[in-house]
DNA sequence: AATGAATGAGCATTCATTCAT
DNA sequence: TATGAATGAATGCTCATTCAT
């Protein structure tokens, strides 16, 4: 296929500038320049500025929580799913720095809409981790008295942030594979030697 | 009663602002109306709406940094530090809402000022967490494999993360002292009932 | 049925998109749907939008002044004369009630090139009620002391308000007939019982 | 008082920008430029253009309308009454040029918001034509036949036409005196020299 | 110090027009 | 001829900031 369609090129370029430059810091004009197209074509394709965001996180954002998923379905031992979980979110986050960023930073946007949207398609992720908590827990091989909708939290809380170390930055000491052992180690064992 | 300096009354107004409508989409008046002094008023204590949010950030967070380092420098055991820190973040946080809401939302603003400063006020906070567990390594009370650099941002996420429970929204299944105990015993002791 | 050649096509549509939307309201693409043909082709038959607006003038228009002008040719006596200028005119606004609005509301508009446009052109017309009245003058039926020059633009003004009944709107109360009658005895008798 | 109320130069100053471009063509910095304010500050006493438009034919035109009625209140004779209001109608107009203009061409925008607004306002005004020929005609010095509701279309028709000379253009071979003595007669007495 | 009216730079969005197919 | 996707100039409106009082 030639010509790649203009919907994908506005999107990443839209992906690329958001990440730079913050939503609200974002022009229009900073995205179209970016995907090479007229300011005008991009509302050929998208209602307003605010409906860009929402498609690049749909679009991009869907389609991760969608591999993840995928790969998890297809594991049967929650301690192996979850570190699947963890390898694959670090691993795309990793790989697609501009996307984390657009997650991380302007999905928290404070604008209500924003949220409870994210709030909607972020919720089926993070659910994702409580539900193989409760798999680990009845086949006892997790704490009982660990409590799932808190630890989703605090899990997806620290994956997160540990992957905003790419996006953000660069103080980029330790490798992938390092960070993902680490933290499915810290999930699995906290930081305790032995636990009494 | 005195009066409450200017100052103080804008930094109080503009951290509920900031907090309800998001840097962006709140209006200098807006705080000015909140703060019940003149627009201009404003700009005879901050030099731009900018530096409103940073002196939000600096007085606010500052004070919270200090309580915390207080509290965890009158412990010796590791342990038992990790855990005040827990309890102090998150009792916190619970407590001042808005400005969970501002130090989760608006400072992850991809703006490259802030996201530097914001770096370097947290760098402090957070090698709170990184110093405790080069501590409890010493001390052989934790793994020695787990490497300082990489939990320190787990930690920090996973309380940021759980604390935005409250700042944001609903679900408020759990009390204040369940989450706690949630958050430190995963540190402590990951999911796992038996660590192989 | 002959297909309609697309001229023809495109100032009808335009002619309905102008009374129903007025002219900085009508898009192009509006006129092109309501025409059935791609907003592309408008311009392959027209310059531009104001010559869409001028072409509804002169052939829509133009035909209603020729129509008027060889009905009152074919008379003699100025009081039929002006009978029937009252009379045509009045019936053909009716009948087309979207040329009439596009008349009477969007050739006003403050353009001068429209204004001056427009001028010309009525001119012709609204001298036909001059022309009517030197006539009655000449032939001792009308009032020396009537202004041709003014009396044209007064009755031209009351025709072109009283036709706005049926495009404007509604209050249809009066029967065209009636309508008719009425304006042919103002203008002749005035409304005096026995002028003194 | 020094200081002209900002308002009041902003009213003047579109008044006479949409007399001189037109509603549409009118840009909001024209419109700033002759009031010399800034642009911003136009949205300190207006919500919008349309607004400032709404404004302009309240304030102003509110005012005739006004001063009409009350003239005409202190008279008894209808025939007097239609001589004043015709000689109030067309000196105003010719005074305010710019307002003739706003009123005669902007009004009729076919907006329906508009027409709608217009026509409530103005209906008040041209009944006061048909109130004065009721009169008339209780008192038999009108014609039994003439139909209010139509004269005063015609009537106001005629009104709004010949001012229009004055906003318009040019051609200005009558005085104003003349004018109001050839309008006032011809509702009178109609053109015919002896009415059958 | 305090006010709040005034400023004007800045930007999302629209839409007449073009042109490759 | 006909299309309609693409263009980009143009403008109403917002709001941080200033400054006369």
């Amino acid at each position: 296929m030639k010509t790649v369609d203009k919907h994908s090129k506005i999107i990443t370029a839209a992906t690329k500038v958001f990440a730079k430059k913050g939503f609200f810091n974002a022009r229009i004009s900073d995205i179209a320049k970016e995907a090479k197209v007229a300011d005008g074509t991009i509302y050929l394709y998208f209602n307003n500025k605010f409906d860009i965001l929402i498609s690049v996180f749909e679009e991009e954002i869907g389609k991760i929580i969608e591999q993840v998923k995928k790969a998890i379905e297809q594991e049967d031992d929650p301690k192996q799913m979850l570190a699947i979980f963890v390898r694959k979110h670090l691993t795309v986050m990793k790989k697609n720095k501009n996307l984390a960023e657009v997650i991380q930073i302007e999905l928290r946007q404070s604008d209500k809409l924003v949220k409870d949207y994210r709030n909607t398609i972020f919720q089926e992720y993070i659910n994702l981790i409580s539900d193989i908590i409760k798999r680990g827990q009845e086949q006892n091989l997790y704490r009982q008295d660990v409590l799932p909708g808190v630890a989703k939290r605090a899990f997806f809380g620290a994956l997160d942030e540990v992957s905003r170390v790419w996006s953000a930055s660069l103080e980029t000491h330790y490798s992938l594979e390092e960070v993902i052992d680490q933290v499915i180690s810290l999930f699995h064992f906290g930081v305790l030697t032995y636990p009494e």
